[in-house]
DNA sequence: TTTTGAAGTCTCTCC
DNA sequence: GACTTCAAAA
């Protein structure tokens, strides 16, 4: 929440110096426009590079020297990544009013409207969000409890059924609709998994759970089942401003109807090119469908580009054009010169990894900073070889995406017992820890959740249960700690971080020891657990602290080489989605292998093809001087090579594409690799030329 | 009957 | 490296 507004001062005071050209004085006449425009809904269809996040702020700050008071300025974007950018720079760029504007991603400002609102629509505001795993574990007590347990493979496993169920909410699709079109060999189960779908929804409201799309379900929802509800949530804000919309959805779509209903001041830049959440629901239609959505709705078109040299673009532009429908323009520039992007062919992964990291420190001589360039790639841990080599090599580096902190098993774990006495009812978490007990398996697990249920999860429920005498001290231990985190919390004076930070101590007395039993590589994940008390420390509460690593999580484990603070020159890895809307100098997309990129899950589906080619699209338009794509020709372990070609080059560089590159050969000066000294006789040379003769 | 250990199977993207 | 499946042990 932001802070109250600072009454004693006039407001004057606090903004920068009023000119009415000083916001539009460094822009071109389309952003102009953009910014400038009044308060009817606005679309700007903006490529890549082309000043999108740059208008979008700027008329942030035109609002508010409109006077329009910041903190009646809500700004949606897609990414917590970006939403972070755009507050900052929102900041830089009007001063401290800057950080009184509202902003976020849809999940976390729906949550934050949850708690606000939501117990005017029946939903307790104590409920705790599960993550994606917690959900689908939800979705796999209730396949349990439906009897399909695990001889039942033919039926959905849980993660499929999460995925439809997700689906159905985002894209307000029919579940037999759904089942046709993705998994048609299902379809026989419908009316199961409709009722299953039905188990799912009663489990979350009698544990009080919400999952990721309640939180934008139940905020569109409270909006239309009640007109005072919505004047009072709508009414927080005058304008509503959306970052990359061609990656919104239809149930997004509705929470901006509801938002802006009264007053229709939306604004919503995107680009259908760089569309690359369908796998969340979102469809780039979407933006063209805006003007329907929002009658009146003027559009403003943004082409010239800022970002790359012209051959960079001449790239992205031929790989886009392959695409089978598309809208928005070719980009240009007025940037003059640049070298044309480099294809490099490397023998195999070592030698990719070998020629990435030469040549990010030959940049890093020339000047570039480690900060300013960045390696791509389609999956998480296609860096892996790549992370290796460079802590042996002592080069710092940040990585974006890919697995996150508290999806670690052991992260998971420690939270599990913090969900518990936050919320005695959440099953996910009760089931988690049972079930990390020496002695209890599921069915202890699940008898002694039953049990816990007939007594209405009563918090001291589980003290009072009968154990199996396999496992009568491993109950007596947890029943004792959970005793303790209760005792603990309900202490009063204890300053607010050091709460949680006991709370995860007392976990781990008991915990540790699990953990050196259970998983490879005690060490790290223990040093894991410390990290995750330092970020404990920032929170107020134990609730705050649980929602934010859900919805916020800390984005990597640790600073695997550097060591040293946050704003050290760190070179960036990152996947592809958590790059979009970021700008390097230098860009190395890896893994440019059919099967790799494009991912050999979509080359069967024309449209996920099309997505990933839009996926290459944004990795390339991310390099603003320099581009290399590298493609190692020899694959290990690709088995699947008999259903599918691997070894090939991305079949997004065809020819075409390829004539706007240069070729680059890695040259291997340690081709063949030194000799190691020989301290003892290895061979027998007679014994050589013996064999010579014999051989005929 | 329940738990646990070992071998075997894949591996995405984000809130 | 995480998760599932299968078989042995308690």
């Amino acid at each position: 929440m932001a802070d109250e507004p600072r009454l004693y001062r006039p407001r004057e005071r606090e903004l920068p110096p009023r000119d009415e050209h000083r916001l539009t004085a460094s822009l071109n006449p389309d952003q102009a426009r953009a910014v400038t425009f009044g308060d009817a809904p606005l679309l700007v269809i903006a490529g890549a590079g082309t000043g999108k996040t740059r208008t979008l702020i700027h008329r942030v700050a035109a609002l508010i020297e409109r006077g329009v008071a910041p903190e009646r300025v809500l700004l949606l974007t897609f990414t917590r990544r970006a939403a972070a950018e755009m507050l900052s720079r929102a900041e830089r760029l009007v001063g401290s009013a800057g950080v009184r504007v509202h902003g976020g991603t849809f999940h976390s400002v729906g949550h934050r409207l949850l708690r606000q609102f939501g117990a005017a629509a029946g939903l307790p505001a104590d409920f705790s969000i599960m993550d994606q795993a917690d959900a689908e574990d939800l979705m796999q007590l209730a396949r349990g409890a439906m009897g399909f347990t695990k001889t039942a493979k033919r039926f959905p496993k849980k993660e499929t059924l999460h995925w439809l169920y997700s689906r159905h909410i985002n894209t307000e699709l029919p579940i037999d609709e759904l089942l046709h079109r993705d998994v048609p060999h299902f379809l026989e189960y419908e009316v199961q998994i409709a009722a299953l779908f039905a188990d799912y929804t009663l489990r979350k409201q009698e544990r009080n759970l919400v999952d990721y799309d309640d939180l934008l379900l139940f905020w569109a929802m409270m909006m239309e089942a009640s007109p005072e509800l919505q004047s009072r949530v709508a009414g927080l804000y005058e304008h509503v401003l959306v970052d990359e919309y061609q990656d919104t959805n239809l149930l997004q779509a509705r929470i901006l109807r509801g938002m802006c209903s009264k007053h229709g001041r939306l604004t919503v830049v995107g680009d259908d090119a760089q569309s690359i959440y369908a796998f969340r629901g979102a469809h780039f239609r979407n933006i063209l469908d805006f003007p329907r959505q929002f009658p009146g709705a003027t559009m403003v078109t943004l082409a010239q580009n800022y970002r790359s040299t012209q051959p960079i673009l001449d790239l992205s532009n031929m790989v886009i054009s392959r695409a089978e429908e598309r809208f928005s323009k070719d980009l240009w520039t007025s940037r003059e010169g640049g070298e044309k992007p480099w294809l490099v062919t490397a023998r195999d992964e070592a030698q990719q990894t070998r020629f990435v990291v030469d040549r990010v420190l030959q940049l890093h001589e020339s000047g570039v900073e480690l900060r300013d360039m960045a390696v791509l790639f389609r999956a998480g841990y296609m860096s892996a070889d790549l992370e290796i080599e460079l802590a042996n090599r002592k080069i710092p580096f940040e990585k974006w995406g890919g697995l996150k902190f508290l999806e670690a098993a052991h992260v998971k774990d420690v939270l599990a017992f913090l969900r518990v006495s936050e919320n005695p009812r959440d099953e996910v978490s009760w089931y988690r820890i049972l079930m990390l007990m020496p002695g209890i398996g599921d069915t202890t697990a699940r008898a002694m959740m039953a049990t816990m249920q007939e007594r209405a999860w009563d918090p001291d429920a589980f003290t009072h249960l009968i154990a199996p005498p396999r496992a009568r001290d491993a109950h007596r231990a947890l029943a004792v700690m959970l005793r303790q985190l209760r005792g603990l919390t309900s202490k009063v004076g204890d300053t607010a971080g050091a709460k949680v930070a006991s709370d995860i101590a007392a976990v781990r007395s008991i915990y540790d020891a699990i953990l050196k039993e259970k998983y490879d590589r005690p060490d790290a994940r223990l040093a894991d657990l410390d990290q995750l008390r330092t970020i404990s420390a920032g929170y107020p509460s134990r609730t705050s602290f649980l929602a934010a690593l859900a919805l916020d999580p800390p984005s990597n484990t640790q600073d695997l080489a550097g060591g040293s603070e946050s704003e050290s020159d760190a070179l960036i890895l990152s996947t592809v989605h958590s790059a979009k809307g970021k700008e390097w100098k230098a860009v190395f997309v890896i893994w440019a292998v059919d099967g790799w990129f494009p991912s050999s899950r979509a080359v069967d589906d024309p449209d996920e093809l099309e997505e990933e080619r839009r996926l290459m699209y944004v990795a390339l338009t991310r390099a603003k001087d320099e581009l290399a794509i590298v493609y190692p020709m020899q694959v290990y372990g690709s088995r699947r090579s008999a259903d599918y070609s691997f070894d090939q080059l991305s079949r997004f560089l065809d020819r075409g594409v390829r004539g706007t590159m240069q070729r680059v050969v890695v040259e291997e000066p340690g081709d063949v690799p030194a000799p190691a000294p020989i301290e003892s006789p290895t061979i027998d040379l007679r014994a050589l030329m013996r064999g010579r003769f014999e051989k005929k």
